[in-house]
DNA sequence: AATCACATGTAAGGCGTTACATGATTGG
DNA sequence: CCAATCATGTAACGCCTTACATGTGATT
């Protein structure tokens, strides 16, 4: 599944610009998936060539003309194949976990600061998500704030009951190279 | 933190050529990272022109010469500021969260079965992994390990308690649609 | 005075994968 | 007999980001 494919998936949920969809992206995709201006826009001039999405342009006074996108039938049902096939295996990278993986060349103070900062990250995603959460005007959108908090939190609760594992270890690599 | 990076990183634990290389990042960073051979070699050899690695080539019968890499004091001092730096945010991204944002256009059974099957993946991870994790050789590597392990069940934990909402959602859209 | 919201796009480049190319040895 | 392990590498391509290019109007 590619940003091409998630453009179609956007418009399924009703007409939008270039501009809406990224911002659809950010509003409710950020948890999940990203996109930029240099891969939407391009998305869906390929998408109106091969007639899966159509665009109607409008032009306006001092901005560039405005395109509203709409899906096609053979849009929908490209997409309805899409989403109906067994979905790939998420792609997850953390450079947060690698340093930590790379922690006995740490000293044992930026250790602690790396783990207190992504707590802090956490919470701060956590606070700023709580209110959102109910407000999201799908079952869907809930489920997946809901997810995002959950994992948020069991990530805050395994760094505070295990951070000290690590921190130990690091002390004792400190004493051993005395 | 690209996967030139974590060469120079895992070479920091010892000597090794790419083809082990490979191995560590399958056996010890499966979890936070990826990398195929298409990157890995390359990276060694540009690692070995700017003199973060050093390399002795051993010739042999029937196979390619073995090249064994080592890290050099200017490898180990760059890698060192790599990881001090504060670690950019995690990138992750999800198709089976996409599909279930889109669940709108697909049957409740589908909706089902997909949960079905993430639950029954993430089981077969956990159960894969369990044993591992106890026999794995540095704390950090545990620490690593265990925190997969709650990640995973914090994911069934919360789409068992929760797929209902789901489920119920996709019923009702059945219904309105008749 | 500055920044945000609106609105579209391109070009260059980074980063990485997949598939290809080659081939012996060992274990099930 | 087939798959896996050992061992290196390249070429083509995919996918996406960043930075650039342009400009108004409203809000702070």
């Amino acid at each position: 599944m590619d940003i091409r494919t998630l453009c179609l998936g956007i418009l399924t949920m009703g007409d939008a610009t270039g501009y809406e969809i990224k911002k659809t992206f950010e509003d409710r995709l950020d948890l999940i998936f990203h996109a930029s201006y240099g891969s939407i826009y391009p998305a869906l001039n390929k998408l109106t060539e091969e007639g899966l999405v159509s665009c109607r342009e409008f032009s306006q006074e001092k901005r560039p003309d405005k395109k509203i996108y709409s899906i096609t039938a053979n849009g929908r049902y490209q997409f309805f194949d899409a989403i109906m096939k067994k979905p790939a295996a998420d792609r997850f990278r953390s450079e947060f976990l690698a340093t930590l993986m790379f922690s006995h060349l740490l000293p044992a103070s930026a250790i602690s600061e790396f783990i207190d900062d992504r707590i802090k990250d956490r919470l701060q995603k956590i606070a700023s998500m709580a209110d959102e959460c109910g407000s999201k005007q799908t079952v869907r959108e809930q489920f997946l704030c809901n997810f995002g908090l959950t994992m948020y939190q069991a990530e805050i609760d395994y760094l505070q009951d295990n951070r000290h594992l690590l921190e130990a270890d690091a002390l004792m690599g400190t004493r051993a190279a005395e």
